[in-house]
DNA sequence: AGCACGCCGACT
DNA sequence: GTCGGCGTGCTC
């Protein structure tokens, strides 16, 4: 009698996401978490085993066996396979989709495989019998054997390209060299500058860090820039580890810098893993498996890294809890937040939510007692945060300034520059100008395959789409009308540093956008280049908002706050504080005193006093006020259902269908059931999808509406149109 | 998804 | 006559 096993393929449709039964061979050794070679159809592919039974539903005439396991161990852990069950059923999602979340791409189909490097050994004693009775014209043997008697040992590839292949074999074959097959680790840590002493804490710190240590709870760490929130991290981490427990570590991809990975290597050595974006696929496939094998005890990374695999979890930390990259926004949809209480869940471990800004969310559950709520209110080095000038851009524009620049932001500068120090000016556009207009008849150029308007890049002189990246030639005469006069709006960063130089020819500036950050590495020597040149001007987007640290920074300007104010978004206000505070955060680190200028067009609003005085909690306090009595988040549940197809009137169709069907949630759960609207997404194309939304809003403790909701999708499933279901999700484009 | 099967048009 | 177009349906 054969044994069952129940296995998930490696096709990601819902047509195929269910159990499939296949018999197990007899001499195998498959057990559940394992990867498998499977015949399917009239194809082989990958699975995975969920559960060994020893009966089928199906007739067993009709299973086909397993071909074969194909890891040595089994890639998905027993806490990690429970975990995809939990997220498939949180989110709606498919296992499959959850499993790939488990098992990195480069595991996958046997793509990437480790790394063997041979190493080659001298036998000095057999070297001295063997040498006498070489051929004197057998140059490549004598010039081994001299050469390893100098070093002793050495890279087998090296050494054969040097002396040849032959001679190398020849030798090792006679036993004058010996070989040793190491496996080696792609990511080499020591590369980066490890720049971390073991501080002494102060009480503030120790408090923490004993908070963290003896509850096994949700911890919101609030502390201000500066706190020093790092050295708590480090220092529970290394109790967790005296434990001899294991530990996460997320923090928004773009702060994973050499500085901050050099920190942590610095102080706990080879036992940390680095899991993230930047690594090439060898990295990624050598870092994941240290964790895998136990030998790496501390993940390190971005989202993706809360999947790490580690075992027996003691502790996770979520640094930088309120930024917008935690909740994956494609695919299979999921908060990193959820996987992480999961999986502390599990472990009983304790996860810790770090911000100087946390979400209006967290700190109202954090006030309210669900998490504990730490408090880190001064800096370490006692100096106050850089004073914040609001600056009118409305009244400088009436006086005749329609330059990106104000006044008193090109005088700072100015000083700024003589005094041989460095700027940092933000501006959250890339490109040059953010689109082209035809002043006569208002035409403005927009992506074919999405309805967004074409950005202006004169670098590469031409129009570039945001959403899906396509190139077009640059209009100089309206397709509309003819007209010439065509004029360029919205200053971007490429504009930003033309002006500049213009402003001060000869001094160096630098850019860091998405157009300069695309080739590995090119993030970190851009941000090594600034550091070293003073004086000098750095330009970015949000990505010169997070984690940097120069000493030498004595001024940041935000040259546009209002940019995501404008978005009708009920996190627009949260959003701008965030982003003010971090980006202020930048100035005046060391020594120096900085000076941080913020241009904005709203001069008056509640959000620009608080962030001038960093006044978190006032503007918590004002915040949730208003979330209650509009009954946002946390308050209440957003669902959005994002209908997308290649047709736009089956999309359309499914939407409407969709609509109908979830009125009646509305009657039957009444005064729980604020609001439900269907209509076309803002952007209502991109990469040729059409797509609509329909939007809900609800108290929903139980869950019972959004499994209704995920029935009611189900119920209208349309091939050739996908709906993707959003709990709480940050954007609706 | 991806592959086979199947039923219609235009080619040596 | 048959090669190949892609619509339909199934995969333990």
């Amino acid at each position: 009698m054969h044994m069952i096993a129940k296995v998930i393929v490696d096709v990601s449709n819902s047509e195929v996401d269910k159990v499939f039964d296949y018999l197990i061979p007899d001499d195998s050794n498959i057990t559940v978490g394992a990867r498998v070679l499977l015949p399917f159809g009239a194809r082989t592919i990958e699975g995975y085993v969920i559960e060994i039974a020893d009966s089928s539903t199906m007739p067993n005439a009709k299973l086909k066996p397993i071909i074969k396991k194909l890891d040595e161990t089994n890639v998905i852990k027993p806490e990690l396979l429970s975990l995809s069950l939990v997220l498939k059923e949180k989110y709606h999602l498919r296992l499959i989709d959850c499993l790939r979340l488990i098992v990195p791409s480069q595991i996958r189909s046997n793509k990437v495989k480790a790394k063997i490097e041979k190493k080659v050994f001298i036998n000095v004693e057999k070297a001295n019998e063997y040498l006498p009775a070489v051929r004197s014209n057998a140059k490549n043997i004598i010039g081994a054997i001299t050469y390893m008697r100098e070093v002793g040992s050495a890279n087998y590839s090296a050494l054969a390209s040097k002396f040849s292949n032959a001679s190398i074999n020849k030798l090792i074959d006679d036993g004058v060299f010996g070989v040793v097959k190491n496996k080696v680790n792609r990511f080499d840590a020591s590369k980066l500058n490890r720049s971390a002493q073991k501080v002494k804490l102060t009480e503030t710190q120790n408090n923490a860090v004993n908070q963290i240590i003896s509850s096994p709870k949700v911890h919101l760490l609030h502390g201000v820039t500066g706190s020093g929130k790092t050295e708590v991290y480090l220092e529970a981490i290394e109790n967790v580890l005296k434990a001899g427990k294991t530990a996460i570590m997320l923090v928004p991809e773009i702060s994973l810098t050499p500085q901050m990975i050099g920190i942590f290597t610095a102080r706990f050595g080879s036992i940390v893993a680095v899991l993230h974006s930047g690594l090439s696929d060898g990295e990624r496939y050598d870092e994941w498996f240290r964790l895998h094998s136990g030998e790496a005890k501390i993940a390190i990374g971005a989202r993706s890294a809360i999947f790490a695999p580690l075992e027996n979890v003691g502790i996770i930390i979520i640094d930088e809890e309120h930024d917008s990259s935690y909740i994956a926004d494609s695919n299979p949809r999921y908060n990193t937040f959820d996987v992480a209480l999961e999986r502390a869940n599990f472990n009983k471990c304790p996860l810790v939510l770090g911000s100087a800004t946390p979400s209006i969310e967290d700190y109202y559950y954090a006030k309210t007692g669900k998490f504990n709520l730490i408090e880190m209110p001064n800096r370490v080095n006692g100096k106050p945060m850089p004073p914040i000038e609001i600056v009118d851009m409305c009244s400088e524009f009436r006086s005749g300034n329609i330059t990106p620049f104000s006044k008193i932001l090109v005088n700072k500068l100015s000083s700024v520059i003589a005094d041989g120090k460095q700027a940092m000016l933000f501006i959250n556009r890339r490109g040059f100008s953010s689109f082209l207009m035809c002043r006569d008849c208002g035409y403005v150029p927009s992506c074919t395959s999405c309805d967004i308007s074409l950005s202006y890049h004169k670098v590469d002189n031409e129009l570039k789409c945001h959403y899906c990246g396509k190139r077009f030639k640059v209009i100089n005469k309206c397709p509309k009308c003819g007209s010439k006069n065509i004029k360029l709006g919205g200053v971007g960063t490429e504009q930003v540093v033309e002006l500049l130089r213009d402003l001060y020819p000869g001094l160096k500036i630098f850019r860091m956008d998405n157009d300069t950050t695309q080739t590995k590495d090119s993030h970190f020597q851009i941000l090594k280049a600034f550091g070293e040149t003073k004086p000098s001007i750095l330009v970015g987007t949000q990505m010169i908002a997070k984690g940097h640290d120069f000493p030498s920074v004595a001024l940041v300007g935000i040259l546009d706050s209002d940019l995501s104010l404008y978005f009708s978004d009920f996190r627009a206000t949260e959003k701008t504080f965030q982003l003010v505070t971090q980006v202020s955060g930048r100035a005046g680190r060391a020594n120096i005193n900085g000076d941080v200028i913020l241009q904005t067009y709203y001069p008056k609003h509640y959000v620009y006093k608080l962030c001038a005085a960093y006044n978190y909690v006032g503007f918590y306090d004002k915040e949730i006020n208003l979330r209650e009595t509009t009954n946002f988040p946390p308050f209440s549940t957003i669902l959005r259902l994002l209908v997308t197809s290649g047709s736009d009137d089956k999309a359309k169709a499914l939407a409407h269908n969709l609509f109908i069907k979830l009125k009646d949630l509305k009657t039957k759960y009444k005064e729980k059931f604020y609001f439900l609207e269907a209509m076309k997404s803002p952007v209502g194309k991109i990469k040729n999808k059409y797509r609509y939304q329909l939007v809900m809003r609800f108290t929903d403790a139980d869950n019972k509406i959004i499994n209704h909701v995920y029935n009611v999708v189900d119920s209208v499933h349309d091939k050739a149109v996908s709906t993707f279901v959003e709990i709480n999700p940050l954007s609706l484009t």
